[in-house]
DNA sequence: TTATGGATGCAAACCGATTGCATCCACGGT
DNA sequence: ACCGTGGATGCAATCGGTTTGCATCCATAA
């Protein structure tokens, strides 16, 4: 359902850093590493697709804490730039990790069906973008980009049309 | 603030087709024309860009009527396709009346300063669109795209960076 | 070892949105 | 022009995601 696509694998969302990597990059923003905190980047790490506050909270398992715990622990990380936050356009957050380095911006392509998500890499409008910025005279200029159909699974037992 | 781009005119957002048209699309899909019905579709008729439930409620003036009404009714005309759902990011639906037979489907460039609007003509992604739904067999895919930055008014006083 | 300020648990509050239910009224049928 | 009916409305309760106030706890530096 969310295994990502062997022909075309998304790197940046396979490797990840080892937990103590990350703890230290709490340690050096003089946060304090506590076991919520740790289990929460432990389950973000295994989760290569966005997932969210009370998806996390139910996979911490025996580190279990308070759901508002996780709430605040992923506003600290997203301010730290540790996670970014995603938006489906259901009303629900969702989070993913980061790779040091890495600022997050990137797409996905959700099936409306089942939620199955597939990473999509490489950004699009770029150069619109800054037309766009130009012609208006705006500055800082970012987007939201999401995909949404049917994958094959959930594809209708008609196919209609693409 | 929210007055459209002079030289750039977006026709598609300044026309508005009569509010009797408007009201006989109710009729013809057998909706019942009533005053809160009317007063939401005139309320629309006057904004060019994206409104709240809560801004279109405001707006009602004498024609006041309950904000439940205001959430039903808004349901409805998505329904029936003569208002489009837009999603800024902020946990708020926002609705833009349509044209006849337009599909409504476009983008925006809202300030994060001010919430100034500037709607966005044309869609780009719609090749790599295909591609990514052709790649991942995904069917009837669709995207949600919007864009995010800082207007002239709102710029920072020391201009970092476009 | 200590003290101190950030972090947590718990519960209440918040906010946009939805819904159950009694009442109302727009409209087709007569 | 009048009725009857089912959709529409008002009101209040509710819901789900998220935030927050506050007392307590504990990770960290001194």
């Amino acid at each position: 359902m969310s295994s990502p696509c062997s022909r075309h694998p998304h790197p940046h969302r396979l490797i990840q850093q080892p937990l103590t990597e990350l703890t230290e990059k709490l340690r050096s923003k003089s946060r304090k590493i506590t076991a919520p905190r740790q289990a929460i980047l432990e389950v973000l790490r295994r989760h290569q697709h966005p997932i969210t506050n009370k998806e996390i909270h139910a996979a911490l398992g025996t580190a279990d804490c308070d759901l508002a715990t996780v709430y605040r622990n992923l506003h600290t990380l997203e301010d730290m730039g540790m996670v970014r936050r995603f938006d489906f356009g259901d009303g629900v957050a969702r989070f993913e990790l980061l790779e040091e380095g890495d600022d997050g911006h990137h797409h996905h392509l959700v099936c409306t069906g089942c939620s199955a998500v597939v990473e999509v890499d490489g950004c699009f409008p770029t150069e619109l973008e800054q037309a766009l910025a130009r012609r208006h005279g705006f500055t800082r200029v970012t987007h939201k980009l999401e995909f949404f159909g049917l994958c094959p699974k959930c594809a209708p037992a008609a196919p209609a049309s693409v």
